[in-house]
DNA sequence: CATTTTAAGTCAGGCATGTTGACATTCCAA
DNA sequence: TTGGAATGTCAACATGCCTGACTTAAAATG
């Protein structure tokens, strides 16, 4: 690879491959600290990140279909199911067969799963607040522009789509 | 959780419970690209992420010991032994009995596993270019606040220690 | 109406990754 | 020198996610 101080001089030096490199380790170690609290909390239910990804999901767009969650997910149906399977028996998400089109499932939390939804997102909430203040407004502004850079087309439709849809 | 907006105005915007789950929302959408071009290559090489981070941080580190390179990855020594046996089998890693400590392995790549590791690095850094890039240099720099921002303390020390110990 | 397509669910098998437990080797300090 | 601590290894098991093949039901198509 090229580097980028070689290119036209310090202006780009976010772009050399030593700043490339730290934002990879940046992105591995914060991934780590941003699934650190929900996944404490999953360890002691016999859950894992799919339950809570899924909990998420559904409360953001309740009624939503699977299909419709396996392409936001982006794992195959067989593992998706295995996760719902779980969470209908335990009660803390309910399925309803679509009115217009009885094919469909509607994915809905109980009252059970929108407060287990409410603590997993509570305890990354605590932190991604703690590192926005810290970081200050235009931090997170160019925090959200590099992500969302960083997407596969696809996922950043679906991204949009999401943030969109609650406005 | 409380409401960004009702302390004090359009200031604290970015802390909306909303704009903590789009930030949430993006880091999973984002994560999803950054590792998704490095799981192409490993897939054909019944390796996985777990080789490409060893690959990583013995490249960055080299003749880092087993411990060293545990507590940066943060998992069981003995999940991290198989990844290492099978990159030392394939010839892709070294582990040379320590001269002073007998007890530690040091850690290098041979020629081949540079090779992999350049092979991975750079599908990664071609992505993180073009985010780069196309989001600009401070919104690399508010990124790379608010990544570190949200690392656990002791994964923060880390990375400082590996940004220090390259320059 | 018959056929094809779509949505969802299931079973089987595989691989990567993580865990715990037991163990060998080496070092160091009481 | 002896016992504990540190380092690394091996084995067994659990989990999560994958692919492939299949069934069921309903919708779309012709």
């Amino acid at each position: 690879m090229s580097d980028g101080r070689t290119v036209q001089g310090e202006t780009l030096l976010y772009l050399t491959d030593e700043q490339l490199r730290q934002g990879a380790e940046a992105m591995f170690f914060a991934y780590r600290g941003f699934t650190a609290d929900p996944d404490r909390i999953l360890a002691g239910l016999s859950y894992g990140r799919a339950h809570h990804r899924a909990l998420h999901f559904i409360h953001g767009a309740p009624g939503t279909t699977v299909n419709n969650l396996l392409a936001i997910l982006g794992v195959t149906k067989q593992s998706l199911n295995r996760v719902l399977r779980s969470l209908i028996e335990d009660g803390l998400v309910e399925s309803r067969v679509g009115r217009v089109d009885k094919r469909e499932r509607h994915l809905f939390l109980t009252p059970g799963g929108e407060a287990l939804e409410r603590e997993l997102s509570d305890a990354q909430r605590l932190r991604m607040r703690a590192a926005f203040r810290e970081a200050g407004p235009e931090a997170v502004a160019g925090f959200r522009r590099v992500l969302e850079a960083m997407m596969d087309p696809e996922m950043r439709l679906q991204y949009q789509r999401l943030r969109e849809g609650r406005g």
